[in-house]
DNA sequence: AAGACGAAAGTGGTTGA
DNA sequence: TCAACAACTTTCGTCTT
């Protein structure tokens, strides 16, 4: 009955950047974390079963809750009972032939009570494509679930209507991010949709004061590790950035200003000061802004918090 | 030659009358 | 609903390494 897995991100065990066997994985985030050197190994791990894993049977049975669990990225969250369309029953065995007609009948009922209206229809395809959108991009589970439960309340209000599904999803999924602290830039939804960025804004920010989603303004912090990553900088740099960016935003240089380009420019100085210098287009790039806009953010950050930089 | 700099004009979104 | 506005982008010429 266990397939035998497929390697996955797990079976890395050495920190690619400075050899440490000291890695952590963090769910919350969905990404593979060198502890000594910062270094984000993949976010793009593809994660199989359960949100738990047991790794003794005194373990299991703490975690284990009674049933199947609930699943909102499935769009009768999991619940109702499968059949498969083998012609074996549980043990493996075939179906003898005079059943057969009664097996079929059995499945057209119940892919009928399933999908029973158009309403059960669109939702197992909106959830279908949160599911592919998200696993292109390599988001978490529980940001895909959330995402499906904000999908949900936007059904029950009725919000969809006059919106094309997928805009919903690829706005719910934008939300989920935010709420999760785990941001997504709107552009990079927008790349992994057919849905332009300007209509996930909108339909954004439709559904967020209709659910009363109250998310507060995102953080450029939020964006360092990523963005740290991406260009192979050292953790150093990143607390670097992040000490640099806290002072900031005590002195209120972040307020107004878009996250990603004040954490762009942030980076850019820590890893000039730090000594792994990145060009400015290098930074750009990754942050998804332009050179003009790090050097406007960076040189009031050099400014205000009297820093200096010697070459 | 590549990177950094800065001016100027253009774009899309927010705000307030 | 419209115009003012700030942030950000694009483009381009110039300077620095």
């Amino acid at each position: 009955m266990q397939k035998k897995k497929k390697p996955t991100v797990e079976t890395i065990e050495v920190c690619p950047e400075c050899g440490s066997k000291n890695l952590r994985m963090d769910y919350d985030r969905g990404e593979l974390i060198c502890e000594d050197c910062g270094l984000v190994i993949d976010d793009t791990f593809i994660d199989e079963g359960p949100e738990w894993r047991s790794f003794d049977s005194s373990q299991a049975e703490k975690r284990a809750r009674t049933g199947a669990p609930m699943n909102y990225a499935i769009h009768d969250k999991g619940l109702s009972t499968e059949i498969s369309w083998r012609n074996t029953d549980s043990y493996g065995n075939a179906i003898p032939s005079k059943n057969r007609a009664q097996m079929y009948r059995l499945r057209r009922w119940q892919k009928r009570i399933r999908i029973s209206n158009a309403a059960e229809r669109n939702l197992a395809y909106a959830l279908g494509e949160l599911e592919r959108i998200a696993a292109s991009m390599g988001l978490p589970r529980n940001v895909r679930e959330n995402a499906a439960m904000l999908y949900r309340k936007a059904v029950e209000g009725n919000l969809i209507r006059g919106r094309s599904i997928e805009a919903v999803v690829a706005a719910t999924l934008y939300a989920s991010c935010r709420q999760l602290n785990v941001p997504r830039t709107l552009d990079e939804i927008a790349a992994a949709t057919r849905v332009g960025k300007k209509d996930i804004g909108r339909t954004y920010r439709f559904i967020s004061s209709s659910l009363q989603l109250r998310l507060m303004p995102t953080r450029p912090q939020d964006y360092v590790s990523r963005f740290c990553s991406e260009l192979k900088l050292s953790g150093k740099v990143q607390m670097e950035t992040m000490r640099i960016l806290d002072e900031a935003a005590h002195k209120e240089l972040t307020s107004g200003r878009g996250p990603t380009g004040v954490a762009a420019a942030a980076i850019y100085i820590a890893s000039i000061t730090m000594n792994e210098r990145r060009t400015q287009r290098e930074v750009a790039d990754v942050a998804g802004v332009t050179e003009v806009t790090i050097r406007n953010r960076y040189k009031e950050l050099i400014k205000n918090l009297g820093i200096s930089i010697d070459y």
